[in-house]
DNA sequence: GTATCTGCAAACCCTTTGCAATAAG
DNA sequence: CTTATTGCAAAGGGTTTGCAGATAC
């Protein structure tokens, strides 16, 4: 069994909910993301096999949050989108302006940064997200080629 | 004038836009917050003093942001926020997941991280946005009371 | 004069919720 | 058995848009 689904089954224990099979499927397909996706895209994987209704992956997504499977990424399109967090190094975004591609990256020093900053304060932190915004790769050589944009 | 005023009205002329009272009366206002605020907050505050309609302000929105005068801020309580951007030092927040509470912070490390990462992967950064999320320290200290929660 | 802008109200769209039936423990 | 969960469809709530009249330039 993946280890999602067990670590999904504990944090429902512990909260004292019950395990249903359509939790169980909504965390199996969320395994098969491998970066980020929305309500919308999960919901079409998972009607096609198993007929879950967006209304539970709507009230399970706050669990899976909770339960650290998931994490919320803000893209900036109108809707919220999400990604895995299990089994995966704790990255950043880097979000093209005119694209709108995501470029994943790390660097230790943000712990650090994080560690620090919230000790200044009297913060007790569970994590940070960064995101640097700008022209990727390809729209910058685009961009220096037509200089009046 | 406000500086601001002048700003985006050399802005709206370098798209072939019009400057208008309405969009006077919304950067005019902008530079009465000191803090974050909301299209809702704006809009009190504006219709108040001069009748600017709604969707006059969520259209002025995106214009504000591309002339560097605001940006956006996620304060994940399904609306949008905003803060003033001129005039105010370069910060990133930490925000409180029990209270909601904003702490601003600011740390000159992260505009180095911000220009490395970026020349690492080829990407033309133009700004960074950095969130730290746990407890406050008003926050930390009642749950350390009840340690059952 | 012409193209942009405004206010209004309706439309949109993602997300949440009430309810009766179902299922987990 | 008791209480949580589900699906459906309707409601919610922030944001966008069509349109006719007003206004900047």
């Amino acid at each position: 069994m993946e280890p999602e689904i067990e670590i999904f089954r504990e944090h429902l224990g512990k909260k004292g909910l019950r395990n249903t099979k359509e939790r169980d499927a909504i965390v199996r397909e969320i395994s098969a993301f491998h970066d980020h996706f929305d309500v919308d895209q999960l919901y079409l994987l998972i009607k096609k096999k198993k007929g879950v209704s967006k209304a539970s992956i709507y009230r399970t997504i706050p669990l899976l949050i909770e339960a650290g499977l998931i994490t919320e990424v803000y893209l900036e399109d109108g809707h919220m989108h999400y990604e895995r967090t299990l089994g995966r190094d704790h990255h950043c975004h880097l979000r093209c302006n005119q694209c709108r591609t995501i470029i994943e990256f790390s660097d230790p020093r943000l712990q650090e940064i994080e560690r620090e900053v919230a000790q200044k304060v009297g913060f007790v932190p569970d994590g940070h997200k960064l995101e640097i915004t700008g022209l990727c790769p390809q729209c910058a050589a685009l961009d220096k080629r037509r200089p009046g944009a």
